[in-house]
DNA sequence: TTAATAGTGTCTCTGAGACACTATGTG
DNA sequence: CACATAGTGTCTCAGAGACACTATTAA
């Protein structure tokens, strides 16, 4: 972008204390699907406001760096993820959704599957939980998700997080069938069922097992890898993997 | 939200000028259908950075409004319309997209009909240009869009605004068949033809007329009002109606 | 009558869904 | 063999699309 002698003058006086601005932050729902149910990642917080509530993991954005990039960052921070898939959901800036002072919070969503997500917990401090989602409303009609603790009870999430948890859950199912989304929350190789039951998870209603093997092999996303599972007392299913070309 | 007595201690010490903060804005795209195009509403910047280039309307966000309260008071300013479609679309904050500081844009798009947006250039000042779009990609895939000036010249749009243009297209197109975008840029009464030329507008091609018809009537989102168009010299087409219910 | 656009009817073809069937592994 | 899950074949029905036809106004 090119600047003319004119804005060259003005930007050397400009003084951007002048107006007064609000913190920025990104929140990234981090999700998987483990033991049959979808699940995020929170944090404890650790400090004042809401200390010792649940809140997904965020953290400021610095002057010099990008949304993404800060979204990433804050994942990396409390999972050592890299590479993962994400992306920007929605921006939340109710005045007074932060008690501190004016806080925009851009939300990003961010799928990692149950390998990842569980080599990442492997030496993991207490002070986080991969919480069973559950969702009250059907389709994509949104609102806020309840979040379940240890014994399955309600948590009561900091912030307006439990709205953005809904958020993401509604994006996530509305991307599912023109989306490679699905793929993101399984391992390399996997099985038709296995990426049914991810389906399944996302909507939050079972499916027809006909209906879905047609449409994801008519989809032109799969590719066959000639291997199959091993370890099934059973007939061993096909192993698939996501076909980036499509 | 209920505060600890620890939170309440917390946030009587807290300072909130101890993080370097960036600004925020909202930016609108306020889009329209007139003469056979989609336009976008631009302003001429009238300071620095950028002076005197095509630019979105836009505004810093105030302490105490909410995002949505600050775009549709950025539009108000512009244009003097309220009660607007409007929804948020896509937050823009890479370092470097304006020249001043770190300035993060959440955008905002808007869909107002040919007659709100002529009555309220009426008097139009000015600084302010229905500019037709140019779109240089089909489907959603987005990208840059080009707005044209008067003579149909491509303009060069200040800041990243004909990255924001592309993401309001590229969100129209994908939201257009299922769900009611396509009536926001009309008058109440439409008709058919009406319809599809919105559409056709939007999507950048041409539609068939007869699939056109039984998609619309059979989505159970139009009523008819039992009055027919008065100034054709031709067989007069009924008139209908946005039915809120679907 | 013609011109011009509104609006309809019909045909075909594809794709979704239901559902029962066959296949292939383990114990 | 039984059992469990993988994977296929077939039928029906609804909807999309192509396209040609009829309808209704003004001039």
């Amino acid at each position: 972008m090119t600047l003319s002698a004119e804005d060259r003058r003005f930007l050397s006086d400009y003084d951007p204390g002048a107006f007064e601005r609000p913190s920025v932050t990104v929140d990234v729902v981090c999700l998987t699907a483990v033991e049959g149910s979808l699940r995020a990642l929170l944090v404890k917080r650790a400090a004042p406001p809401h200390k010792g509530r649940w809140a997904l993991p965020g953290t400021f954005v610095q002057p010099t760096e990008g949304l993404d990039e800060a979204a990433a960052r804050a994942l990396a921070d409390k999972t050592g993820l890299s590479g993962v898939f994400s992306e920007q959901l929605y921006t939340f800036g109710a005045p007074g959704r932060d008690p501190r002072t004016r806080v925009i919070s851009v939300a990003y969503y961010a799928l990692v599957s149950a390998e990842q997500m569980l080599a990442a917990s492997a030496g993991a401090p207490a002070g986080r939980l991969l919480a069973p989602l559950e969702v009250p409303w059907s389709g994509a009609a949104g609102g806020p998700v309840v979040a379940l603790g240890l014994r399955g009870k309600p948590l009561n999430l900091a912030f307006d997080h439990a709205l953005i948890l809904g958020a993401a859950v509604a994006r996530l199912r509305g991307k599912l069938d023109y989306s490679p989304v699905g793929f993101q929350l399984l391992p390399e190789r996997f099985s038709l069922m296995d990426l049914q039951r991810v389906h399944e998870m996302i909507l939050g209603e079972p499916l027809k097992k006909g209906a879905f093997r047609k449409q994801m092999l008519t989809s032109g996303r799969l590719e066959d890898t000639g291997q199959r599972e091993s370890d099934a007392s059973h007939r061993p299913a096909k192993l698939f993997r996501f076909a980036p070309g499509a």
